[in-house]
DNA sequence: TAGAATATGTTATATTATAACATACCATAT
DNA sequence: ATATGGTATGTTATAATATAACATATTCTA
């Protein structure tokens, strides 16, 4: 599922369409789980919910639609109930956001605060998480340079998947 | 104004607050005219206007910031106008788009098509330009190991610049 | 100078996000 | 067990960003 190369740079491959994403799920919301009990923070029950439907596939979420599915299920729900819950799943590190199409994806590597990497495919708008030390370490020399304190970086690489060539 | 280190990297550094910043937005101006010549695109007077404002500063300017200088001058416009034309300078490498800030900024390297990186200070809200092909070439060998197509890029790096420690 | 292509204007609306305040829930200390 | 304070969620309204669809104007070229 990831590998890392000589880069130093940890990949998650696309996820093929064969692959068993309950299980995928299932993995995620032990981990959340795990994560949250750690740290002594509350995995409510919305914040759960929440964090499944953005673990629902590996296309970036956005969050009326996350609202949408809320409100067909019956749940009255409004926006800031939903933003609020991305926000505290945004500062747990369980899921990030894609600036470039303001969306919310679930973090592959949950364990260590970081901000990652994306590679989104336009076509079948699947994405996948890099974590490249490399990249980092140029950043780092680069802000350097400019005597920068970096406090966040949003890295996201758009085009098309191998799938969908 | 602009120079290049060890890692390939260019770097415009973070404008002195004292520099000239007429001769700054003059130059890109005529830089930009060049460009639309050269390429046979129309350099309107509404696409100078905006590319000026936008040029106003080096902190990337919002939609409607530009919608609202314009209504103040007594122009009266819509904002299709504005993202129209802002869609234009994007189109012809003229200004940067930045995902994390919903905000536009001139570009400092017109001549080549790129698409570039960004440092931009969360105080003062000055941004600069980066064009490191370190970072390209590490994007490109994971792009390649993952059989991904690029088509474009986002690297947004947020934090505190020299001037505002 | 007519017709095509390009650019801009206009109206309406979609999409994304937050402010401000009210209520509910939960932990724990008496 | 219950008052209390902190945390979480609900509710209403609105802000901020962006686009669709169609009308008009301008410019280029045959």
């Amino acid at each position: 599922m990831s590998f890392t190369d000589a880069n130093d740079t940890t990949f998650t491959t696309f996820p093929k369409p064969t692959h068993d994403h309950s299980q995928c799920v299932k993995d995620a919301l032990e981990k959340a789980v795990t994560i949250c009990q750690v740290r002594g923070v509350r995995f409510t029950e919305l914040r759960k919910q929440v964090f499944e439907l953005v673990c629902a596939s590996h296309k970036p979420i956005g969050a009326y639609d996350i609202l949408d599915t809320f409100q067909k299920r019956g749940r009255k729900t409004a926006p800031p109930t939903v933003y609020r819950t991305l926000e505290f799943l945004l500062e747990q590190g369980l899921i990030h956001r894609i600036a470039s199409l303001n969306a919310y994806i679930g973090c592959n590597f949950p364990q260590e605060p970081h901000r990652g990497q994306f590679v989104v495919c336009k076509l079948c708008g699947e994405a996948t998480e890099l974590v490249s030390h490399t990249i980092e370490k140029c950043i780092a020399a680069a802000a350097d340079k400019l005597d920068f304190q970096v406090h966040s970086r949003v890295i996201e690489i758009l085009g098309i998947c191998s799938v969908c060539q």
